[in-house]
DNA sequence: GGTCGCTACGTTAGCGCTAACGTTACACAA
DNA sequence: TTGTGTAACGTTAGCGCTAACGTAGCGACC
């Protein structure tokens, strides 16, 4: 018995209407009487019907479903996203289908677009912002809604955490725990997140009065094979920082792996802060210290946000910026040259 | 200029053809000439053209996209696994999208069923076993092959690794260096490869003649928490083991943050060993001992052995398991112990 | 009592594609 | 010459749905 589902034509058939009013009905438009109705949704319920959403695509209806594009999936970032995404969706009957780019250099092409456009009513992308794909989606009539894409004329709504505020109060953090000299792992600097970061530390550089040294500025990418290489670096310099600030966690983490392997310990030897709060980041050892960012809450406002967009409201240009929140724990203490060095 | 993709029949117009003959000619299909296929092609080509997926699904045709159903997104193990499955769907002109049961204990209902129906010519599910959702998805003709779910009446095709094999090596390898109390966490025993894993550990200790200890299997369920729940366990036995196995690496991972906090030191006061390596299982400190599994060729397999199914070729009871490999890093060390307790 | 306006439906057409079945044109055997 | 087979196309219909327009019925209002 394989049992297929039925049609819309079928209810309608069984309800003794036509597929029009079993359509209309379905989908909460008016032009239905309420016993009509509810005889519909009734029957519907009880024939297991689903609708067919390649179908009511087609015929230039919405599918429910939406897309998310993402650039990684190996972040547990994005991992956490999305569950917020497909939770928020949930809760307006909305499906999230996700699109994964394998290779990270990989450029979203013409076929992407397309299979998104065919399926989903709009998309939510993770992505570089260089990739110019966006628009491409945009040009194409998709709805689209970017994570972590704030820019200054934006065609498109963003969802981003603060990660300048986050930033700044790490290093504030760490200032007051006495460091002087802190290193700073930079992040993949093609999303804006990690440019103020940067930023974010740069300031906290100057209006802190923290020592400035470009050899103390670390290039990394948001992974943990960044992190390992920049803690390399790090040990080879000349005069060690008392302090490590990474734009994230990931690259924390390979930076901790680094150092503790070189026989340094985390905190008394050198203050270790990420960024990003992962679920691991209360796991490793020493637990680290770390700016929260509410990610899961980024992708639930990422997902409402597209679906207002979809459904025509004035969300076009918003950009939506989520607060974030020092969590200190383990792997930060307090400097312990920073007493014997208050020159002047 | 919203520059909207042609359509086929544009495309035929444009080729002076009718649009059957340029559908014959797309997909490569007997009954057009070759010169009148090589036209329409390259006019495709030329003028952008991209099929659309739900209108050929809906006309009964394949999408060329096939689904991954996973049950969290969390695992760098599902990451791996995509990439893989993405690159060999895409080798043969296939796209992926991936659906992602947010809630672990989630069971697929009947919505995600027709989505997938809907969308894709095929699934590739990585679920616990007990789910009983493959069957759903068999029963409404939907071709499905899953990951680590070897069952002795498979109803459909399967991939996994030598479990069974790789945590032999394991036990062997602490074996041969003196461990003779081992300690084991378990994996989600709902999935077969933490059962294999299991019956292996068990084996082990019976032919390598160790400890059997029942308060030496500690409870565990491939998650970092639950490994870090169980070093706990084992800290407070009365006699500690000298070395651990735990049946993934993220909850090696998750215990030897315990372990290391709690002050022991990996590998000399404990060796501990992995399974899957995870990327981060050289990157963490002490470097993870683990065995490896070929994650990403298990993806690959997956969808290759999915497109067979698709194509309709008798691959459905096929069970394929890819060979496991040891890697010895940092975290083993020989058993101290060892020496002083040659009993008889 | 006729027109208006409204609600509650039904009908038609078409989204883009493909099975299934025509229809040609031409080669070749009888 | 006529039939027959076959390659190379074209035509028709329909997948399941929805927009747009049509129509019936009924109360209201002057």
């Amino acid at each position: 018995m394989p049992k297929t589902t039925p049609t819309l034509n079928e209810v309608a058939t069984a309800a003794g209407v036509s597929a029009m009013t079993a359509s209309r009905a379905m989908n909460h438009q008016p032009g239905v009487s309420r016993s009509t109705r509810d005889a519909i949704l009734t029957l519907a319920n009880n024939m297991g019907y689903v609708a067919n959403r390649s179908a009511q695509k087609l015929s230039g209806g919405r599918s429910r479903v939406i897309g998310l594009l993402a650039a990684e999936m190996d972040g547990p970032f994005t991992s956490a996203l999305v569950s917020g995404a497909v939770r928020a969706a949930a809760v307006a009957g909305n499906e999230v289908l996700i699109y994964s780019l394998v290779d990270r250099a990989q450029r979203p092409n013409d076929n992407v677009l397309q299979l998104l456009q065919q399926f989903t009513d709009g998309v939510i992308a993770i992505l570089p912002y260089q990739f110019g794909f966006v628009e491409s989606l945009s040009a194409a009539q998709v709805p689209v809604v970017t994570i972590d894409q704030h820019t200054a004329h934006a065609a498109f709504p963003s969802i981003a955490a603060d990660s300048y505020g986050g930033a700044r109060s790490a290093m504030q953090h760490l200032a007051e725990l006495g460091h002087r000299r802190i290193a700073f792992i930079t992040g993949d600097e093609r999303m804006n997140s990690a440019r103020d970061r940067h930023r974010a530390y740069d300031d906290a550089v100057a209006i802190l009065g923290l020592e400035r040294d470009p050899a103390l500025v670390l290039p990394g990418d948001y992974s943990l094979h960044g992190g390992r290489a920049a803690a390399q670096q790090l040990l080879a310099l000349p005069v060690r920082p008392t302090a490590l600030f990474a734009a994230n966690d990931l690259s924390a983490f390979g930076a901790m792996a680094v150092l503790q392997t070189a026989g340094l310990r985390v905190p008394q030897d050198i203050s270790v802060v990420g960024f990003d709060d992962l679920e691991a980041a209360s796991l490793v050892h020493p637990a680290l210290t770390t700016v929260r960012q509410p990610i899961a809450d980024m992708g639930r406002a990422a997902a409402n946000t597209l679906l207002a967009l979809i459904a025509g409201l004035d969300v076009a240009t918003q950009q939506v910026s989520l607060p974030t929140e020092l969590v200190v724990r383990a792997s930060t203490a307090a400097c312990k040259r920073a007493v014997k060095t208050p020159k002047k």
